[in-house]
DNA sequence: CCCATATGGTCTCATATTGCAACCAAATAG
DNA sequence: CTATTTGGTTGCAATATGAGACCATATGGG
């Protein structure tokens, strides 16, 4: 029983994980945001099972992250693309990347350096910042309850918060 | 068989989901970024179930993103904290969240709003930005092939890629 | 100090998900 | 026009999860 649905749950967190928090999901839309678009590509690249390929790609297409579109180069096969909601997981997918890059790196190094397109140069930490554009230590980050969502107490004996 | 290893692979985006990718484990995290330290405040909050927390919480143990440590109130039951390398986790989690608000908000909004402690204000995006501070566009952000990597070729027939 | 309850697990079972291999129809390549 | 590739589907075995029973230790109230 893998199912247990995030998707009533009110944490925005939550929710988004029930898009892509499959085990595969994160690393599809890495293939798709490197150029993948055939299944194919997907599957060649992945290693993954082919139903399981098929599944995944069905949830993000139904979680409207991709959209299955006519192929550019005039085949019959239908290609995956990113939607704009798809593309902008970048910051997840790219923090992803460079939290392992400093702390479970390959000893080869990471196969793939994000980078600005412009310079070239290896992208700086996305990490949270103030509206200035500086940076912030993560002891400055708080999170603050929405007044319409039940309030926690970690001690408290009462019902499921959520 | 959920269990095909990313801990092979070269990619720092599988690498880490190694780490965090399963089902709870982002979740835990966040909760442990929200002040759960026992194991009775997980499972309260998730509702999860038991074996599989305790499942979930050794591997985060066992990658050094959490350490059990002697409760702080001299209590003999012992906490779970997370790490530096658990916190710095934190710009994965903002993002998911971030993403979360603006894609799939519940109706009654988010129940936690990740802030600036200072202000109390709402944090900005967690973005890709230049040295400077700026914000990039996403069609900005490129990635690059190490060069001990094996080239991406989608269009070839040839081994896995990874 | 004693007893009731809470805590933090472990174990078993039913079920869901994944991986693998075989198979297949349509598309494409030569 | 035939062989191969592509994009699946199906069935089966292995594995992970959820639910609940069970248990030893810890804690709280009197």
């Amino acid at each position: 029983m893998k199912t247990k649905s995030f998707s009533n749950m009110q944490c925005s967190i939550a929710r988004t994980l029930e898009h892509v928090g499959s085990w595969w999901s994160l690393l599809i839309i890495r293939d798709a945001m490197m150029g993948a678009r055939r299944f194919k590509h997907f599957q060649k690249s992945l290693g993954i099972a082919k139903n399981t390929l098929t599944s995944r790609l069905n949830e993000l297409v139904e979680g409207r992250i991709m959209v299955r579109v006519p192929a550019a180069d005039g085949s019959k096969y239908e290609e995956y693309q990113l939607t704009e909601r798809g593309r902008e997981l970048a910051p997840v997918i790219i923090a992803l990347s460079q939290w392992g890059d400093k702390w479970v790196a390959h000893e080869d190094g990471p196969s793939t350096i994000i980078t600005d397109k412009d310079s070239g140069e290896r992208l700086p930490r996305v990490w949270p910042r103030r509206e200035s554009g500086e940076r912030m230590a993560l002891s400055e980050v708080g999170m603050r309850r929405n007044t319409k969502a039940p309030p926690i107490d970690w001690t408290g004996k009462e019902e499921k918060i959520k």
